[in-house]
DNA sequence: TTTTCAATAATGTAAGACAATTTTGAAGGG
DNA sequence: CCCTTCAAAATTGTCTTACATTATTGAAAA
């Protein structure tokens, strides 16, 4: 994100973070003027970022009614966690069908430097780590429009992981989930790979579905 | 699209139809004034329309120098057919899973109709019919986040059946293999309708692979 | 012919204004 | 007390204008 970007582009960064980090959750009604005012930018500006963000998916827009936080229910979260797997298992047979070995350490060097953030027990750490975690992981699939899909799914689902760091033992699950999927992309094996990753999302299914009920509850009674 | 909708949706949808069906074609250069001339807008309007577009990942904007449509090249093609298909095949699972009998039956109608468009040899129709019958069958997967990414996949390669409407055959295999996928989904057959599908695309993978290297060349020499 | 650089054109950004629509909140009726 | 109605207020939609910034162009010079 260089500095000298169009404010636009800079807006609508600023903004996707504050929705993926939970800032704005699923639902959460926008106003053109707040928005201006958080990010002291000019309301055209501010306009074409929101419009950036609706056709990525992440906003949507009813005539007259101002941009909201695209919300998420329970079937939602199926929706997008079937799709989620379906492209993260293509991003993992074509890593380990075609990345380079290069894309492999850099995948084992994000993977540890995510586990020393895990024991460190500093939130925003675990999730700057866990975001280069998955840039690893899909640049090693080298298909940018699959990047570029995975990566608005982990937008909208990213609010999940920002206040529901509460689970254990989880995390630690997850990095050996992680090592088994480097595993079989270094033997080159796409089953494997695979089936490794269909793993690590049931979990990851079951760990956000607890924190979507809880995000729910949480809004409903308030 | 109703009538009322926003001049920014409005301009969006009709720049998006005319990338799509190749008034535009992968690689040109947009400039403002010609887009707010050829639809009598405003600028900002207009330039909310393309912002959109930006963020579905049809244009790529760089810095100063304007949007451009996103070019494909045919390791470009590869990586969406990748996408395209692993998308597609979550979609027939889908489908044959939890599709209602009246989505089977709107979809068996769009096959007749597109069937018939083909006979008629009438371009537009054929193009027409074809996108319904592809919105009849994302329909019947009840997933939205996946139906919009089939959808975006789909208008960025939907240029190449806009000129290319000369493989004679092909067509009438094409409409044997959605009554297969038909025929499956109806058994309630997850697996035979992914087998559909794939083989479906398999065929489209090699049509499109060769109208791009037409287009190519065409775009290469004068 | 190639290079340099000023003129031109295009994009980036802001401010202001007003129309159209939704939301709000108060008045009135049940 | 609650619900309905409706006018005021707030918000979004849109356009015009203006100017800064950057890229492109084309002419002049080497």
């Amino acid at each position: 994100m260089p500095a000298g970007d169009p404010a636009r582009q800079q807006l609508a960064d600023r903004l996707r973070d504050a929705i993926t980090e939970g800032v704005y959750l699923p639902g959460d009604k926008l106003t053109e003027r707040e928005l201006c005012e958080r990010f002291a930018a000019s309301r055209p500006s501010m306009r074409e970022a929101i419009r950036q963000l609706d056709g990525e998916g992440l906003l949507e827009v009813a005539p007259h009614r101002g941009p909201a936080v695209r919300a998420i229910d329970e079937a939602q979260f199926h929706e997008l966690h079937e799709v989620r797997v379906a492209l993260q298992k293509l991003a993992a047979a074509c890593f380990a069908m075609r990345g380079t070995p290069e894309q492999m350490d850099a995948f084992a060097l994000r993977i540890d430097e995510f586990e020393q953030a895990l024991v460190s027990r500093d939130v925003p750490r675990i999730r700057a780590t866990k975001h280069q975690l998955f840039e690893a992981f899909i640049a090693g699939a080298r298909n940018e429009p699959l990047a570029a899909f995975i990566r608005k799914i982990n937008a909208r689902l990213g609010f999940l992981w920002a206040s529901s760091m509460n689970h254990p033992n989880r995390p630690a699950e997850s990095v050996d989930e992680f090592h088994r999927l480097l595993d079989a992309i270094r033997e080159r094996d796409p089953e494997a790979a695979q089936a490794a990753i269909v793993l690590q999302n049931q979990r990851a299914r079951a760990v956000g579905l607890h924190a979507l009920e809880l995000f729910q509850k949480r809004r409903a009674s308030p």
